[in-house]
DNA sequence: TATGAATGAGTCTTCATTCAT
DNA sequence: AATGAATGAAGACTCATTCAT
């Protein structure tokens, strides 16, 4: 399961034979250009990226970014892809079925506080989907078909919890997700304007740790019978 | 701060369309020039959005834009001043110092939570502001004069529930505000591709009213001695 | 009413007062970008033309042809619309009304040879839109406004030629005009195909003269009772 | 003349789809690629044609049509080459010399009448080049060597019909043939314009028998002594 | 105070074509 | 005989901005 707050669980596809590296190499260098243009997008935004400077970055050419993607909007869908399905790599190590629900609340609300604190691209390029309303997300089959286990897991765990007395009974998984992304999504996705104007740095390391103990306190006390 | 007290003394037009300028009305002109601004630059972002489409909402041409702002960079600035002023203007008036502790939390929660949910565009400039890395915020002298009380309030608020044993002692009011605001941002910022996601439409008012109810219970938990 | 084979009279519109000659002059740039399109238009046709091209050959910038005519698209739209309306200008001075029918045939004759013989840009720019199926000519109100009274004054000829017993009965002004329209056309759009398979310099003034002589006859000899 | 025989003995597939070229066959692939070139110069001319849309026809992919033909020009070229050579092919079985002048006449107008209207691609494509000048008609030799026995073959008939007396001496069969080929062929390539402007559906088969019975007669009275 | 006209510098995209096997 | 990969050059078009009155 991906603890991220919008995204979960697929199996990761058996690693394809790496190709052959001579000069052309077409996986290569797509794969180039994508990496480029993760950068740039997430960097500039859709509309503020250019082409051109996703060009400048790599040897092959700007006309390579059309041979292969044929036109910004679809390399961006594809920068958003990557980044939504990256996400499922560190899947399934959790084990939260193993722990007491206490614990496993524990392990997921920290693991996702880590997991956004990381992957500040996937936080950037989520902002900007919202931007623009989620266009590109709704045109995404392949964002479609990651389907969310996170749910099922974390729903899973309310369930043993209230079963076992510690939880609260008829707590929704949905809006237990909704809590915790939304502090681990905010502290990153926001943290310029809110360390400007309130002058903290979020990511300073003792700060982080205590937010990060603080969300997941903050969720157990939420959750406790 | 004076950039608040102007704007707001302007008095919002109730569902009146913003009138087209006329001749010999600077101000009309220029506020008319700034509601057209913040339409575009909340739906398009900086980078996405076009002078030429401000101006052709607006009666007066182009050419205007550039006599009263200089500059569409200059014109996103007094947009985002705009938006901050008019979302700061609102947060003294709860009198919170009169209300008891728990009362006084739950009104503040519940205040954060309406604010955002009625002010879509502060919240998307803010998400937009994110994606420019807080450049412009950074760079405005207005937004930094707005001095939060918010954090005097909660401070205050705290300190009296530690005392009279409601609340744990030793917390800090930046960091509760931080819980607060994150999820009141979150559930509207990212109502896009969280709703498209986990298919569930965040704005609806069932809903809605749930997740008010869940971040005070949660904040108040969180809060609880 | 004008000879061209598909156009007619519109009264001309009294003639604009010549605007002011400073630097700025938006009527005079446009009609430069104009004129400078029609070359381009009609030796290129609509694909092979180069918006640079055209561009080059004037002293304002490119960026003008499109602040004037919006897309290439736009301007190949009133090149067609400038060269259909040019026609207009030629109009009403043929007063056939008072010729006796074969006079009158005639002169009709001999002017639409010699209309298309002297407007090659015409002639050439609507085999560029036969090209494009019309593509351009059915979308635009104004070639569609411009109403043809050469099929009502030929109509009226062969009434009066039929009466006077000088014509046949029961002739189609729409298939008269289409037998002297065809040649007078083809003359010219086909020169070049035509005069190298068969080695003759159609423009010939001897040839052309000889075979404005021939339409004359042929058509007569077609109408005679 | 070997171009003409070369694609005249490849028999026209009635109704059969052109077949996508197969590994090992290159004529097969050849002509494949001939024939939706044919179909793309035809529809939007030399410079609107694209290789790109050429390829994406046929299965074999675009590096096929450089390596057969080398250039698109030189691939319009052959286009050109095989649409003349269509035509010409069928010219001479019409056994005129057997036929009486009035009807050797008849017959060959509206042979030229019926092959004009069956030939639209034809027809189009001499008028793509009467635009670019005939510049690729001058420099193909295949073009040259089609030796235009039509002209010999409707002098012939003109002798005879003023040897029996029923046409005039003294006419010049390449005029004669230009009167009957600019109707035959502007009906064709003018249905576009002169049927919007006029409102007249020119395919329309009764207007289009009105119309060969009206050419043949037209000719046929200027021939007469 | 106000504005119509003009524009240099990009910006995405497409084109016919060649490289390298 | 065949082809997947690659591309320089140009294509249409747009952008925020300034000129000149």
């Amino acid at each position: 399961m991906t603890m991220t707050s919008e995204l979960s669980a697929a199996p990761v596809l058996p690693a394809v034979e790496p190709r052959k590296s001579r000069k052309n190499n077409p996986e290569k260098t797509r794969e180039n250009i994508l990496q480029e243009a993760i950068v740039e997008f997430v960097q500039q935004g859709l509309s503020g990226a250019r082409v051109d400077a996703i060009a400048e970055r790599i040897h092959t050419s700007k006309r390579m970014i059309y041979y292969y993607f044929g036109s910004k909007e679809q390399l961006y869908v594809e920068v958003l892809e990557k980044l939504y399905g990256d996400i499922r790599s560190t899947e399934n190590r959790l084990h939260l079925a193993e722990l007491p629900p206490v614990e496993a609340i524990r392990r997921l609300v920290e693991f996702t506080f880590d997991h956004h604190d990381r992957n500040v691209d996937f936080v950037r390029i989520v902002s900007i989907e919202n931007i623009h309303n989620a266009e590109y997300v709704k045109r995404s089959d392949a964002i479609k078909a990651m389907n969310n286990t996170i749910l099922d897991s974390l729903g899973e765990i309310l369930r043993r919890g209230a079963e076992e007395g510690v939880f609260r009974a008829g707590l929704d998984a949905l809006d237990v997700h909704l809590l915790i992304s939304s502090f681990c999504f905010y502290r990153v996705s926001n943290r310029h304007t809110f360390g400007e104007i309130f002058q903290i740095d979020l990511p300073d390391e003792s700060i982080k740790q205590r937010h990060r103990e603080m969300i997941c306190e903050s969720v157990l006390r939420y959750l406790q019978a």
